[in-house]
DNA sequence: AGGCCGTTCAAACGATCGTTTGAGCATACG
DNA sequence: CGTATGCTCAAACGATCGTTTGAACGGCCT
């Protein structure tokens, strides 16, 4: 049913790429292990022998794009906290312009598939998981939110930054599918993108 | 493991509201049928005798609540346009309030969350069924948009109405989760909620 | 009463699921 | 050379999945 699809790599690598793109196709519960190792064209054990278990293979898929997404958030945001007078414009950039970098080939757009259909899951133990190991990254772009926005409530700020968040993980998991014109660079058009994102985000935040 | 919770209405209706919340809670493939109609109190063949299929029961779950929810979009929007002067912000309302009256109530809630399952999956058959029945309610709302809004081109229109939905879906999927403090009136803090999420929408779509 | 029809029921169907097992293979080290 | 060690493999495990079956039940009509 499902051809194979990668054949260099690391058992373990071939594993995690065949697991992004399942996952992000048919999802957690709709990709079986049966499938995943044949179109990562290893054994069906491997998994378990690998990472344990099913769930923990989850985690990492996470785990491997989320530690380089949030080192490179929190790198541009300190190198911002230097500057004088950082704008709500240089933050939003410093957040979504990581994401985009992801996002910029393949697997990295489905791996914001998987990221978005983590979010609609609700699921407690993901949401713990994330919560636990990339928490500090929100808080930290929270705070400098709310000291750059000093104008808003607490709870307006919530509302404002819940809202926003759910824009860009709606945008950003829809990558894989549209298609872009070839009249456009692809640099020019990760710009376009990057510019729609960004002057969004700062109406939806900062508006009065 | 999953206790039977109606014991009223008709086997179809019963099966129905078992459905959206175990939809809601565990997915589409997460929510078995044996779950299902232990929940609902009804036998296991109930499901295939009434609905045809399990497929068939996930349609008739949206189809119950989106016949109602777009008719009353609809008809809140055609009372605009007998209006000389209608604003970008009566528009959102009238397709933001039929939505959050929905879930006002626990089941309706529990289903924004299916709702926002649905868009996160990406599956091809439940997208074309739903643009298939509901299509045309997001075309003539996209209509009134771009009445309103003639200096964007059709290009940034469609990012804002795109960014704009997926803010409100994802917003709208947690209303189950979070406790609504005590001391505010369920009136006051449905319409707090109303403008926190007009205003949002009302600035994402046009802002300069 | 008797036959019909819509509905419910327990039981079973084959398929597929995540996981485990134990043998087999290769490479590295003494 | 012998033997650990790390990894892969086919095969099987019990559990659970969606669906089907045929008997049983209950109200309604003639």
């Amino acid at each position: 049913m499902v051809p194979p699809v990668n054949s260099s790599g690391s058992t373990k690598e071939r594993i995690l790429g065949a697991a992004e793109l399942l996952f992000a196709q048919r999802g957690f519960d709709g990709a079986s292990l049966r499938q995943l190792t044949a179109a990562a064209g290893v054994n069906l054990a491997a998994v378990n022998y690998h990472f344990g278990s099913k769930d923990k293979l989850v985690e990492e898929v996470f785990r491997r794009r989320l530690d380089a997404l949030n080192e490179r958030r929190l790198t541009a945001l300190s190198c911002l906290a230097g500057a004088p007078q950082t704008t709500l414009e240089e933050v939003l950039e410093a957040f979504i312009r990581p994401a985009l970098d992801l996002s910029h080939d393949d697997s990295g757009a489905l791996f914001m598939r998987v990221l978005a259909r983590a979010f609609a899951e609700h699921d407690d133990t993901l949401r713990q998981f994330l919560s636990a190991n990339y928490g500090h990254v929100m808080r930290q772009f929270t705070a400098e939110f709310a000291r750059l926005l000093p104008q808003l409530s607490k709870e307006e700020l919530y509302w404002r930054i819940d809202l926003v968040t759910g824009a860009l993980t709606h945008a950003m998991s829809g990558f894989g599918m549209i298609q872009r014109k070839s009249d456009v660079s692809e640099h020019a058009h990760r710009e376009q993108t990057a510019q729609h994102l960004i002057r969004f985000a700062v109406a939806g935040l900062g508006h009065p």
